[in-house]
DNA sequence: TAGATTGTTAATCGATTAACAATC
DNA sequence: TAGATTGTTAATCGATTAACAATC
């Protein structure tokens, strides 16, 4: 296919076509977030130490992030608020719309269901889909929940890009091993089960007990230095020490 | 304090007491559910090579995590899965419980009061606070929403150790400097906007809408390579070029 | 032109990985 | 003892940061 298309001028870009670094990529709706808030206070231009503010990282970081999509800024000036957002909304691909299911309508999946900010920020939800009987036909928001069985129609008909898993931990990889079957090459995952897809599938995981651990693993250092322990001693034994 | 302790034999640990990398704090949650499901299933050992499968990483990577805990294997063996189990937990410091408190009980908070976890997992839910006046008294699971007012009582008497923050985002910053002068020192942010804290607070977000966002550029440069476009071309003017 | 700020370089730091000696 | 597998070393890779030349 790309062989066969024609050369052009653009084909010369000065930008990387390889691909932006992982912790780059995981900034820009950061970047995009402060952007979407200084343009809402009216802001129409920032220095990179601004934004950085804004954005909770340090400036040289920002920049350099910014420099993998391109030259954006104004030297002696700052960035163009606006003109950045597009920038970085458009290497994200959010100048398209991501049609997205929910599988597992729980307490959680409703939460989801419900979440306004998937519409504004480019995904669009098409299907809720759980396998309860008992749930299917409930109406939330504008949606009215379908059997699971419909995943693959659903995955069809509406070019489904990214698979949302909210069901019970037992059911997760099933739904995920179907969703994969269907086409699907994106998963975020919130069930507390390590999935395992073929190559070229990208999961994502959001997982609240291991958020919580890793805020008690910090809590409990931080616990142990003021009370003079030694981090990682406490519950040795200290007999036979003498 | 520490300065004036007396020495005992005790403080020469053979493990690194400074800390462990974050990398690998984060990983450790992942390797307790690994640990857990094995123990379940009736394992009582595994080799590094099966834990790593179980955990979705590598050996190498499991093996030099785990190293930074201490040995805990036996070479020609393996892990033992309930002793490792326990030192994991017992270096994450979940071998105590630790209270939590959510603020912000709309969906989501109504989805995380009602998630069984948290309880199972070492965290206990001390209490679901709201600032409207409707939602006050709505019983969820054992608990009944109380008054955002009574944050700092609530911090006092149950000791709370970490804020989870569940409100819209206009809300959050207030709610985490109120936590934060009441003298919580972790705070779980599900709320779309960089808090800014005091140093020695740590603060971890889970975003929707960032993880939505982090796959769609994956897909966007899946679909754009099976196009045969050199990614980051799409959408740049072609005119003028002849 | 003088002042400000970007975009980039280079140094540093931390994380990952392969390989293997130690040892059960 | 022979086979298996850990714990550690060292090489590699990727991310962060400070500093500054380029340039508005």
């Amino acid at each position: 296919m790309s062989s066969s298309r024609p050369r052009r001028s653009a084909d010369i870009d000065p930008r990387p076509s390889r691909g932006i670094p992982e912790a780059t990529v995981a900034r820009l709706p950061v970047y995009l977030r402060a952007l979407t808030g200084l343009a809402e206070r009216g802001t129409t231009t920032a220095s990179s130490e601004e934004l950085a503010r804004a954005a909770g990282v340090n400036s040289a970081k920002l920049r350099k992030d910014l420099s993998y999509l391109g030259s954006y800024g104004t030297r002696g000036v700052g960035y163009d608020i606006e003109y950045l957002r597009y920038q970085i909304a458009r290497e994200i691909g959010l100048t398209q719309d991501w049609p997205v299911v929910i599988v597992g309508i729980g307490n959680l999946g409703h939460a989801l269901a419900n979440y306004s900010g998937f519409a504004t920020k480019g995904f669009g939800i098409v299907a809720l889909l759980d396998a309860d009987p008992q749930r299917v036909g409930e109406r939330i928001g504008d949606h009215t929940i379908r059997p699971y069985s419909d995943l693959e129609q659903v995955v069809r008909e509406s070019g489904v890009a990214i698979g949302v898993i909210s069901t019970p931990a037992s059911a997760a990889q099933e739904v995920c091993d179907r969703l994969v079957e269907a086409g699907i090459t994106s998963v975020l995952n919130f069930a507390p089960v390590v999935l395992s897809v073929p190559e070229g599938v990208d999961v994502r995981k959001v997982d609240l007990s291991t958020e919580l651990q890793i805020l008690a693993y910090h809590e409990q250092r931080k616990a142990l230095s003021q009370n003079g322990h030694v981090p990682g001693i406490e519950g040795l034994p200290v007999e036979g020490v003498s």
